[in-house]
DNA sequence: AAAGTATGTAACCTATCGGTAACAAGCAAG
DNA sequence: CTTGCTTGTTACCGATAGGTTACATACTTT
């Protein structure tokens, strides 16, 4: 660093941040990692953030990591239009975004106020819309959410484990055609539930 | 080690392997853990395995990591019941072997030849369930799949995340009661889908 | 211009990691 | 008994982790 820019500095802290998650995730955010990614001393990191666990609150923060996308579902012909619509997105979210899918790995190791924080706002989300879908269609509430648990379960794990393999039961976790034939079959359980 | 038994050595060593797998994870299994762990030198987890990769291999091995519960789907009465009893079954073993909890955690971050094997054993075992059932109900072979799919890999990620967290879409993963209202959920669906 | 403060780097500290070399003690075969 | 092999421990090595101290350089304020 030639140039004396605090604020510079802190975004290339963040920026290196950034890059070491979207590559080898969470767990290998330290400081000198980071130093040396964002070619900044780490005494800055301390100096400017406290510690590490700081420094990636602030990058969680930054990056607006929780379930944010509105779902209006008065936009929606039917709740079950709305529920496909829902579940896409979310497949979408998670299959686009490295950063998100390393936070939903790191969290399956970690538990921190940060994490806890995240969790909460997620879990309002879900429940509003949870609630919604249950109010419109009729059906049980637990229903709901035990489908809804169901499908966003297992694709956060799937997204997480299409990093590392290939296949899971025959379908290809890597390619958008294996995920063409989950939400086919997503899309058949709606057709069957709600008639 | 005051005795001189190689053997026992052995088994102290895979034995430690053993609580460190179960009370953190795949992660934290290193040369300087086991040998504390297990009150041996270290040198000698070397002389006797070659490397942490060899021991976690034989480790692997000694426990039958693999989906080996047999399921004769002739006994059942009918394919619906077969199946919810295979996926209880899966619950369960997953609820109860802390190993197994990290095992599945590890994988979704590594790749290496002894996972590698895992996961074709898995796939075979899992792919012969879904061919089975597949036949005898005549649903499409892909839908089967998703279905099986979509519960395993939901169960997978609730197992492993309730050692973290201990609600999700307002199920209590960690209870018994919460599971119970899942387990009604996928009856539920079987319900809807093998009329 | 001088003093004080914000920004930066280099060097060092301790702890721990994986890995090895050197050596001690027991056992087995000649 | 002695030679040789197996089993074991201690002590060390280099690399890297998190974290701090001491010091240099620039900008601001009076």
């Amino acid at each position: 660093m030639t140039t004396k820019d605090r604020n510079q500095t802190e975004r290339r802290i963040l920026d290196a941040v950034g890059t070491i998650v979207e590559t080898e995730g969470f767990e290998a955010v330290g400081v000198n990692a980071v130093a040396s990614a964002s070619g900044v001393s780490k005494v800055l990191i301390y100096r400017y953030f406290g510690s590490i666990e700081q420094l990636l609150a602030k990058y969680l923060e930054d990056n607006d990591f929780w379930l944010n996308t509105e779902f209006p579902i008065q936009q929606y012909n039917n709740v079950k239009e709305f529920s496909k619509a829902v579940f896409r997105s979310y497949i979408d979210m998670l299959r686009k975004s490295p950063a998100l899918r390393k936070l939903y790995r790191w969290e399956l190791t970690t538990d921190n106020p940060a994490i806890a924080g995240l969790r909460e706002r997620r879990e309002r989300t879900a429940m509003d819309i949870i609630n919604a879908v249950s109010r419109q269609s009729g059906q049980d509430i637990d229903q709901v959410a035990g489908i809804s648990t169901l499908i966003t379960g297992s694709v956060s794990y799937l997204c997480i484990l299409a990093e590392n393999c290939a296949v899971y039961n025959s379908l290809e976790i890597n390619s958008d055609s294996g995920w063409e034939k989950l939400l086919k079959t997503i899309d058949f359980m709606f057709d069957k539930i709600f008639d």
